[in-house]
DNA sequence: ATACTTACGCCGTTCATCGAACAAAGTCTG
DNA sequence: CAGACTTTGTTCGATGAACGGCGTAAGTAT
């Protein structure tokens, strides 16, 4: 029932941030005796969670035996839904990826269908790295709408026909489920691999639709009712004549996403139905696409350059379809938020483009799982089990 | 050096909440023993942080030895440095009013001059309340502009010429000194006050200038460079014509603020300065002031809409000068938001005034005074001493 | 008055942690 | 190259904090 400093679940901790990797460390860390240390990574490799590889560098004495995550036997997986697919990639402790795949899959077939074709996937992904079911701790999803985080129940999603208040996590029994935000685990997965050491960032998602993902403290902020992070609905100015699907006007997605530029662009002669068509064009050299890319970074600049003001962030990054012509799209943004943003707010910002790609879901949704089992508390729990 | 639950900081926290009131319940909220609890409650009584009262009633057996703070021997100052104003109020550990004052002080006058008035108070205030200095403990600070919180030194602030960077803790040898935005504060003393349960919530400061301390999982998120919350400055649709003083335009201050609004109202032969004015007029009836108090209230409620969406709170709390005509400046930030917000988002959110008004402040940073001295890291450090 | 309930202190037992001594495994030096 | 030195890790008795049973205190119900 302890959770004092240095209880198995901190030790893990520290050796999984890769903060000691020896024993030695690990009680100059944690301040405890040697001998207490010894007992505590005992426990934690008589349970399989960390190994001894062999011995390392000696500085002038004995030679210390490195430790680290034990990789085999546990095994999680991170799962992105989208409207139109489904990406799974299984990994091990350390967050190194076992094997992966990608569909096509329409979430709006319902619940139980696509859960279906996901339990299929991961025994696949299983079989094909050689671990047993039984191997399997946690699954971390990703879905394109609001999720109450702490049910894995989809709170009324626009584009997930049947799924509303749909348990999730039943479907799995025996493994632990998460279910968020499609851009949180997004932002997660940029946090933890390129900005680790930020304390607040936030990811912007631009596709057909803008969403945010917020990383405060170094934990996604998901708001009271989990909707934290919707920006596509925040208003621009200029563009009343703009009518949004959700009801209003001038929304930053009616006229800044990939649809919307999609239909500007289609105004001018250039036809172009979906983001997907934009980014070809401006691959292809086509100056309006460009121009009206890097005017709709202009406008979701205008709304970060608000957010930045009120939150303050260490970093921007800047992901989804649109963000493969990110050099234009980049351009607009951090034009309007250094004009728009105040100099204390920007001078130690970065805003840049997504490191991981289309990857940041599904390894965002895999880091999402593995942080949540070696969460202290939960390893406290298997240790003293 | 043990900081497991259950440690003398954990169960004064339990106290000092109100969650606990006698041995036995501290027994059952920690899990710990009876006989545990009752030395660790020994020893924060021979520390003097706890007293026993009279017994409690009896549920049918021996009645309960009530423990509460011992509010003698300790002292807490709160400080709300303002442009032109400063008031000080001095708390026992459980956050009663001891003493308070409020003088006129030109926070222009530097540092040196305005905490050597607060020097003098604060002793005043000791003497009045029978305490030795020795008593006191924290004092908190709120300034009118931004501050490295860890620090304490104000970071380029616009209103307090010659406190740039000036170390303010370093004044008061020997008593640790919190020097937080105002604010910040604020925020807290609402949050603490009127929703103490609520684990996001937005504080609206509508003065002269417009800012906004926020609250994140119950406490104040500062962002990276101490600036967040800084919202004054964000822009509104279609007033470009409005110049501010920070060089770009439309500025929500510029628009929204109780200057801005008071030269608005000069410019239509209705005389006035300063938000006061404006405040004068609108409780005087002029139907212009009303109105003009009403559309800032729409202007407030179009960048807090946009913050609802990407915060998600569960409480936005209106102070400042302006809400002393909270009614009007309210229905037009609530039916801003209430149109441009996400209903997910709205649905249970309060937007509501301030409940403390003036005091906010004085006794928000006493509350940061006290909770610091109060955090289970400080008690250990004073029972384990 | 007696039984019952609840609160709390006392005290012997238990168990986790500590730290000293020892063993292991390397580097450095004469 | 032998021996001294350094650093790592383990063993084991000492220590002390927390536990929990028991006795006592101080009420209420019958």
């Amino acid at each position: 029932m302890t959770l004092a400093p240095g209880s198995p679940g901190d030790v893990l901790t520290l050796i999984s941030a890769g903060s000691a990797t020896t024993r030695s460390d690990l009680a100059r860390l944690t301040g405890l005796a040697r001998s207490t240390i010894s007992q505590r990574v005992d426990a934690l490799i008589e349970r399989g969670l960390v190994e001894e590889t062999e011995s390392g560098e000696s500085t002038g004495g004995r030679p210390p035996r490195q430790l680290r995550l034990h990789a085999e036997e546990h095994a999680f997986a991170g799962v992105d839904l989208g409207a139109t697919h489904c990406r799974i990639a299984l990994m091990d402790m350390t967050g190194d990826l076992l094997a992966q795949c990608e569909d096509s899959l329409l979430i709006g077939e319902g619940p139980e269908k696509v859960l279906a074709h996901v339990d299929g996937r991961i025994d696949r992904l299983l079989a094909e790295a050689g671990r047993p079911r039984a191997a399997l701790r946690v699954i971390g999803m990703g879905v394109p709408g609001p999720v109450e985080f702490a049910t894995g129940r989809p709170n009324n999603p626009p584009i997930m026909p049947g799924w509303n208040d749909y348990p999730i996590p039943d479907y799995f029994p025996g493994v632990d489920v998460l279910v968020d935000n499609d851009v949180n685990v997004m932002a997660l997965g940029e946090h933890r691999n390129a900005f680790p050491a930020a304390r607040h960032l936030l990811f912007v998602k631009v596709g057909t639709g803008i969403g945010c993902g917020i990383v405060a403290e170094g934990t996604l902020h998901r708001g009271a009712q989990g909707s934290a992070g919707d920006i596509g609905h925040i208003r621009v100015s200029g563009h009343e004549e703009s009518g949004c699907r959700c009801g209003n006007s001038a929304c930053l997605e009616a006229v800044a996403g990939g649809a919307a530029v999609a239909r500007r662009l289609t105004e001018l002669g250039v036809p172009a139905e979906t983001g997907a068509d934009v980014v070809a064009l401006v691959q292809a050299g086509n100056t309006q696409a460009l121009r009206l890319v890097r005017e709709a970074g202009r406008l979701i600049g205008e709304v970060l350059a608000s957010l930045v003001n009120f939150f303050n962030p260490e970093a921007i990054v800047i992901g989804g379809a649109l963000s493969r012509v990110h050099e234009h799209l980049l351009a607009g943004i951090r034009e309007t938020i250094y004009r728009r943003s105040l100099p204390l707010a920007t001078h130690h910002l970065s805003i840049v483009p997504s490191r991981m790609g289309v990857d940041a879901a599904v390894m965002g949704a895999g880091i999402l799982a593995i942080e949540h089992y070696l969460s202290p508390d939960n390893i406290n729990k298997i240790v003293n089990a």
